[in-house]
RNA sequence: CGGGGUAUAGCGCAGCUUGGUAGCGCGCCUCGUUCGGGACGAGGAGGUCGGGAGUUCGAAUCUCCCUACCCCGACCA
């Protein structure tokens, strides 16, 4: 039985909302799909959770195909897994929290690592049960501080979470690798447009890990690329270090008074003036040295001021800086940081001063000292003299000054030259869609997920992480396939394979679209016929373009010449087709 | 959490400056006409004007407080 528009639970809006911004958005809403509930959460209504359950049904195929199991764990979950992981507290604000009548602690889960290790370490303890890969689909819930654009970040969103148990590191390379496959064949399968970029590995160390963005300027990530195949988050990617400079032979550092150089600009204009390069050539941004001060507030609430020295050129990313230091959140200095600490005189900061090193752990201040990749062994700068309207020129990376360590924190721009050599970067915006991740042993550990080796020997499970967000797809996919009349969704995920539509005030028109409605079926199809009566034509057009069935036929004033028109929403072509030879021609388009 | 904005019928909005008993378009219901691009006529249903307090004879409108939501940033699939 086709799906009748005269019974459809649907109502077009001829408006679009006012509280949405982005086009899918818009349209999903005007098209009656989804109803927003309260800040980022929706309901879905019939074309909706048909769309979302054919996505759901390709991933299930391509985890299955990938050797993944499905399962479901509970959205509500007790406190104590994570508890024992840290992530009751590390979570923050993010968790939904509630309690039951009992007055014990339960959460609305944001991610599912924890329960899935537990149940593992349950069921399982022989390396002969591993490998495993398990996944659910299922709803999550972070009480953003914002969410943003319908569907596109909820509050409460479905996704794909999947988690592999390895014995060992090859081990999880091979699953790594296994699902890395099945979200290539995914996201091609839903025509969605996507990259691999590296990801920041952050607070769980020298892991892999590699997001799936969707390119788009609503993205809310930037990622870089390079003409030679390099991608990357831009929080993940590192500078390559310069090759270190012989300091021999290099002039002694002059201190000079620096009045009225509160800017890197002014500084540059001074020098430029008053100690002009021997051969001629200006100073410029790039030969200072700027020393930022940042303050690190680690977990548990530690406070640590870090200076971080960057060419003057650059500034500070944050996000970079947050990637960087994780788990510590990162905030520029405060004046009452400069009250604690005396030694940094605010504008004129610098590593050394002519009464010895000022930053370091070696130094009076005993202020970590941390410096971009590019100031090398050898490397001469301008900065600050850490007294008063003073700068200091020809100060040395190594010889002068030595840091405590690389903070690799400078903002990433179009052209820089990737890590790998192979070109300058281009910037460009993306939705992640999906994220694998080699976790490797931090669940396992914390949780005593281990299993005996074939030496009866206990050792702990490596793990991975595998997500895709799956109603974020939608919105991915809506915001990619429309044009200016609705959306034109993919042959795969269409809520419909064909949209019928029956017009004129012939009864004919009506008992031909119900037969042609038969026969699609006969051929596997799944058919949404409008079949109302005493709708306008436009009116019909209208909704079939905004709910964007790729395949539209309309039966109307053509049928009594024995024609049909065939309408590919896709390509935009709209085609007279002679009553007889329509099943036919809709089947070669859906080939 | 910082900045900006909005709140009046199911949806989109006007009315507020200059207080006087609530309005437009769409949608919805009835009847008739119409039927290939969001038709037309006639009739109709539907609103504690976000909440509270105040000023006033009288408040959607003026004052104060609160709340919610949206957008931009900070934060995250």
């Amino acid at each position: 039985m086709p799906t009748r528009m005269s019974h459809l639970f649907v109502r077009t809006l001829r408006e679009d909302p006012a509280d949405a911004e982005v086009e899918s958005h818009k349209l999903l809403v005007r098209a009656g799909y989804v109803r927003r509930q309260a800040p980022g959460i929706f309901a879905w209504l019939p074309l909706g959770l048909r769309v979302k359950a054919r996505v759901e049904a390709i991933i299930r195929e391509e985890m299955e195909r990938a050797g993944s199991q499905e399962v479901h764990f509970p959205a509500l979950l007790p406190r104590e897994p994570y508890e024992i992981s840290g992530r009751w507290t590390e979570y923050g604000d993010n968790l939904f929290r509630l309690h039951d009548r009992k007055d014990a602690d339960y959460l609305l889960a944001p991610t599912h690592e924890e329960v899935f290790t537990l149940l593992v370490k349950d069921l399982y303890n022989s390396y002969k049960d591993l490998p495993l890969s398990i996944y659910q689909i299922q709803d999550k819930y972070r009480d953003e501080a914002r969410p943003r654009a319908g569907i596109l970040r909820g509050r409460e969103f479905t996704m794909k979470d999947a988690y592999s148990f390895d014995i060992d590191d090859e081990g999880l390379g091979i699953s790594y690798q296994a699902m890395r496959d099945a979200y290539e064949r995914i996201f091609a399968r839903l025509g969605i447009e996507f990259v691999i970029v590296k990801a920041d590995a952050g607070a769980m160390g020298g892991s892999r890990s590699e997001e799936f963005l969707a390119p788009s300027p609503i993205g809310e990530d930037t990622f870089v690329r390079s003409p030679g195949g390099y991608a990357a988050n831009v929080e993940a990617v590192t500078t390559p270090a310069p090759p270190a400079i012989s300091i021999e032979g290099l002039p002694a550092p002059v201190v000079f008074d620096s009045p009225n150089t509160p800017t890197i600009d002014t500084l540059v204009a001074l020098v430029n003036d008053r100690h002009p390069r021997e051969d001629g050539i200006a100073w410029t941004a790039g030969d200072t040295l700027k020393n930022v001060v940042l303050a690190l507030i680690h977990p548990g609430g530690r406070r640590e001021l870090v200076v971080v020295g960057l060419p003057g050129d650059r500034e500070v990313d944050l996000k970079r800086a947050e990637a960087a230091f994780g788990p510590a959140e990162v905030e520029p200095a405060t004046e009452l940081d400069f009250a604690k600490h005396p030694g940094l005189v605010k504008g004129y900061i610098g590593p050394w001063s002519p009464a010895g090193a000022v930053l370091g752990a070696e130094s009076v201040t005993g202020i970590r000292y941390l410096v971009d990749p590019r100031v090398v062994a050898g490397t001469s700068w301008i900065t600050g003299a850490n007294e008063n309207e003073r700068h200091v020129l020809g100060l040395v990376a190594e010889r002068d000054f030595v840091a405590d360590g690389i903070a690799d924190i400078a903002d990433v721009r179009a052209g820089d030259e990737a890590p790998d050599g192979s070109g300058p970067l281009e910037l460009a915006r993306g939705i992640e869609i999906g994220h694998v991740f080699q976790l490797g042993r931090k669940y396992a550990d914390v949780l005593g997920l281990k299993v005996l080796d074939e030496n009866g020997k206990l050792v702990t499970v490596t793990m991975g992480s595998y997500g895709i967000g799956v109603t974020r797809i939608i919105a991915v996919i809506a915001e990619a396939h429309r044009d200016d009349r609705g959306l034109v969704w993919p042959q795969s995920v269409a809520p419909f394979d064909i949209h019928i539509v029956s017009t004129g005030k012939d009864e004919q028109v009506y008992s031909e679209g119900e037969r042609l409605a038969g026969e699609f079926e006969k051929r596997g199809c799944d058919v949404l016929l409008d079949d109302r009566v005493k709708v306008s034509p436009g009116v019909k057009f209208g909704d079939a373009e905004l709910i964007g069935v790729p395949i539209v036929v309309v039966v109307g004033k053509g049928l009594v010449d024995g024609v049909v028109e065939l309408w590919d929403r896709a390509a935009g072509t709209r085609n007279r087709v002679p009553l007889g030879e329509i099943v036919d021609a809709v089947v070669a388009l859906r080939s």
